[in-house]
RNA sequence: CGCGGGGUGGAGAAGUGGCAUCUCGCGAGGCCCAUAACCUCGAGAUCCCGGGUUCGAAUCCCGGCCCCGCAA
């Protein structure tokens, strides 16, 4: 049918934008990747070592014409332009794109976002769904505009969350469901046979950039809420407590059935019957099972334990 | 030179110049209707490596290797 091969350029930084380049990748009849654009490799890390993006890892290793603009300035939009693209797809780049830059191509800007939207719109929509303790969410596949996710909708794919899925595992699901979504909706899109639909903005709800100290855990409320926050958050940011000022990253718990916990002040540890370590919360005990002190490696919850005979407390 | 913590029997920790300790696990035995409970006994350590100081170093000094947290 379509002769001539979509030209693409791939905007993409995070995780999540790997599994829907390497869709288009796999179908070289369909899609020509003329460019990927990713962010700088920053020097990061505990030696300096510098934090390869993803995306542009994979860029390297298929040989593709791959930028890394600090931002989209002048030279780099020539830079876009030059390449003739058809259509410039974005997840999760990390950057805004200049409105200039939407109508360089001739199909404009596809976004590939994280949640159903209209809602969730922003910079975290896979960890604050699962934070609301949602079942249920998905990938939008959007017509980019200059306000952030806000652009007309062209197609979206439902994704269930289940109850153990945490930000790595739901980013995966939902980043294949984005490639899925991508081949097979882009084509009729450029084909015009799609017309997008605006989104209903008055149902919009936001999500902000995550901050560290969202990982802290507020051993105060629900057994519940903590589970979720741990889910929404690991790996990353992480998840921590203090104790005797040195930071705990709790990394897997249970919920235990028994509510006596709210018999206890929040942030005690004792021991079950069978010598594992619970903490109380607001109502149910969570039992630890597995933790990583500051400075150490990751460790059952019955061994962090060993180390500290006497009764303790979480704040 | 971004900031910082750490390396001690199989696991987790204490010990900061003078006998190698604690909790757990492991082995043998005991108790009990019973046990992830309790009691007795026991094995298991080059205290990361190499130098140095000292009568004496896990501990202090110098050098090295390795692990990790924070920040980005």
């Amino acid at each position: 049918m379509n002769k001539k091969r979509i030209k693409i350029v791939y905007f993409g930084t995070a995780d999540f934008a790997v599994p829907p380049l390497q869709a288009l990748l796999n179908q070289p009849a369909i899609f020509e990747i003329v460019g990927v654009v990713s962010q700088p490799d920053r020097p990061a890390g505990r030696k300096n070592q510098p934090k390869i993006s993803p995306v542009a890892t994979i860029a390297r290793e298929k040989d593709l014409v791959l930028f890394q603009p600090e931002k989209l300035d002048k030279n780099a939009i020539q830079t876009l332009k030059e390449l003739k693209a058809d259509l410039f797809v974005v997840a999760a780049y990390g950057l805004i794109l200049p409105k200039i830059v939407l109508t360089i191509p001739p199909g404009g800007a596809i976004n590939l976002h994280g949640s159903l939207l209209p809602k969730y719109r922003g910079a975290s929509p896979i960890q604050t769904a699962i934070l609301n303790g949602e079942t249920k969410t998905g990938v939008t596949l959007i017509l980019m505009d200059e306000k952030m996710d806000h652009g007309p909708i062209i197609d979206s794919a439902q994704v269930t969350i289940d109850k153990i899925d945490d930000y790595q595992s739901l980013t995966k699901k939902l980043s294949e469901a984005a490639a899925n979504l991508l081949v097979e909706t882009a084509p009729k899109y450029i084909a015009g046979k799609i017309n997008p639909w605006p989104q209903e903005h008055a149902t919009a709800t936001y999500t902000e950039r995550l901050k560290k100290e969202y990982g802290r855990i507020n051993w105060q409320t629900s057994a519940f809420q903590i589970e979720r926050q741990i889910r929404a958050f690991s790996p990353w940011p992480g998840i921590f407590t203090k104790l005797n000022d040195r930071r705990i990253k709790i990394l897997t718990i249970e919920i235990s059935t028994d509510k006596t916990a709210s018999n206890t002040i929040p942030g005690t540890i004792t021991t079950t019957k069978n010598r594992h370590p619970q903490v109380a919360t607001a109502d149910y005990w969570i039992k630890l099972i597995e933790v990583q002190p500051e400075g150490k490696k990751p460790i059952s919850g019955r061994d962090f334990l060993h180390g500290y005979p006497n009764s303790i407390h979480f704040i």
